[in-house]
DNA sequence: ATCCTATCCTGTAGGC
DNA sequence: TGCCTACAGGATAGGA
C-alpha cells in the first residue's frame, strides 16, 4: 500500500500525536511477520519516551530516548492507528503500544509483509534495512543530471529503475507510473538510454507528484489509512494508475496495462512513445507540411 | 554489479 | 450462493 507520500502522511500524524508520550507496555500478537518481531521488543520499549519521528523512503524511524530507534515498514498492508481509548478487538493487530496517559498505538498488517524492530540510534545507518537505501527524493531533491549520470549502463526499464530502493528510496508502483506519464517517458525505455532532457523531466515530476500526493495525504485504494483511519485523496489525481482501457486525460488515447518485473505498469502509449525521436519527427513533418 | 523470477501472506473482485 | 483465479500500495533471496 504505502509509498513515500503515504508513509510521510503517517509520519506527520505520528509526529503531531505521539512525540513526548512515554510507553508503558507493548503487547505482541503470536503471529509472525515476514521478518518476525523480536520477543525482546516490548522489554526494550517499556519506559521509553518518543522524541521524534523521521522517515527515509518508505521506512518510518521513531526515535526514542536512551539511543533507541523503532524502525517500521508498512509493507503492502501495514497501518499505524492511534486511539484515545482502546477499541474493540481488531484482526491482524501485531503490536499494541500503550502510553502512560492511556492512549494507544496499534500496528495492524493483514498480509504481514511489514517490519518492526528496535536498533540503537547511533547504529541506525548500519542497519541492513537502511544501509543500502538511495537518497530520499523529498529530503534531497534529485537533479536530472545526477539521475542521468547514475543511470548510465543500466539496462533495466526505467519503470523498474524508479522502483529500485537502492537507487531512489520511496517511489512505489503507483507513483512510478504517474511520474513517467507526466514526464512523457515510456515505462519500457531502458533507464540507461534516457537523454539528459528526459531525466530532467522525470526529476521534475518526481518532485511534483510526491509533493502533490503528500499534500493530499496519499492514495487510498483499500488498505492505506492515516493514523486516524482516514483515506488519502490523491486517487482523484491519478492519470494512469489502475485506468487500463480508459481514455488518457491528456490525449484521449487508451491507457494500457503491461507487466514489468511482476508488477503492473500503466501508461498511455500515445503520450509516452517508446521512440521519442520518431514522435518528434512526426510533429516536425506536420509543421513543415502546413 | 545487475537483472529477473519466485516467494512470503491475506483479502477482495470478477467470472462462471 | 459458492468456487475458482487473478491481483493488490513491497522487499528479498537465489540464480543467470
Amino acid at each position: 500500500m504505502p509509498e513515500l507520500p503515504e508513509v510521510e502522511t503517517v509520519r506527520r500524524n505520528l509526529e503531531a500525536t505521539v512525540v513526548g508520550r512515554t510507553i508503558v507496555s507493548v503487547r505482541l500478537s503470536g503471529k509472525k511477520l515476514r521478518d518476525p518481531i523480536s520477543r525482546q521488543l516490548p522489554l526494550r520499549l517499556r519506559g521509553r519516551r518518543i522524541e521524534s519521528v523521521k522517515r527515509h523512503g518508505k521506512f518510518l524511524l521513531i526515535h526514542l530516548d536512551q539511543d533507541l530507534t523503532l524502525i517500521s515498514h508498512l509493507g503492502m498492508s501495514g497501518r499505524w492507528l492511534f486511539f484515545d481509548d482502546s477499541p474493540d478487538a481488531m484482526s491482524h493487530v501485531h503490536a499494541r503500544i500503550t502510553f502512560k496517559d492511556g492512549t494507544e498505538l496499534w500496528f495492524q498488517d493483514p498480509r504481514r509483509f511489514g517490519l518492526m524492530r528496535v536498533t540503537p540510534t547511533s547504529r541506525l545507518a548500519r542497519d541492513p534495512a537502511i544501509a543500502d537505501l538511495g537518497p530520499d527524493p523529498v529530503a534531497t531533491p534529485l537533479r536530472g543530471e545526477w539521475l542521468f549520470e547514475r543511470s548510465r549502463g543500466a539496462r533495466a526499464p526505467i519503470k523498474s529503475f524508479l522502483l529500485d530502493q537502492k537507487r531512489i528510496a520511496g517511489i512505489g508502483n503507483i507513483y512510478a507510473s504517474e511520474i513517467l506519464h507526466r514526464a512523457g517517458v515510456s515505462p519500457r525505455r531502458q533507464a540507461g538510454a534516457l537523454t539528459a532532457d528526459e531525466w530532467n523531466a522525470v526529476a521534475a515530476e518526481i518532485a511534483y507528484v510526491l509533493r502533490d500526493a503528500i499534500d493530499r495525504m496519499g492514495t487510498t485504494f483499500s488498505m492505506y489509512r492515516t493514523l486516524w483511519n482516514e483515506p488519502g485523496t490523491y486517487g482523484d489525481q491519478l492519470l494512469v494508475y489502475d485506468r487500463a482501457g480508459e481514455p488518457c486525460r491528456r490525449c484521449g488515447g487508451v491507457i494500457r496495462r503491461i507487466v514489468q518485473g511482476q508488477r503492473s505498469t500503466f501508461y498511455c502509449p500515445r503520450c509516452q512513445s517508446v521512440r521519442r525521436g520518431r514522435r518528434a519527427l512526426v510533429i516536425a513533418r506536420g509543421q513543415s507540411g502546413a
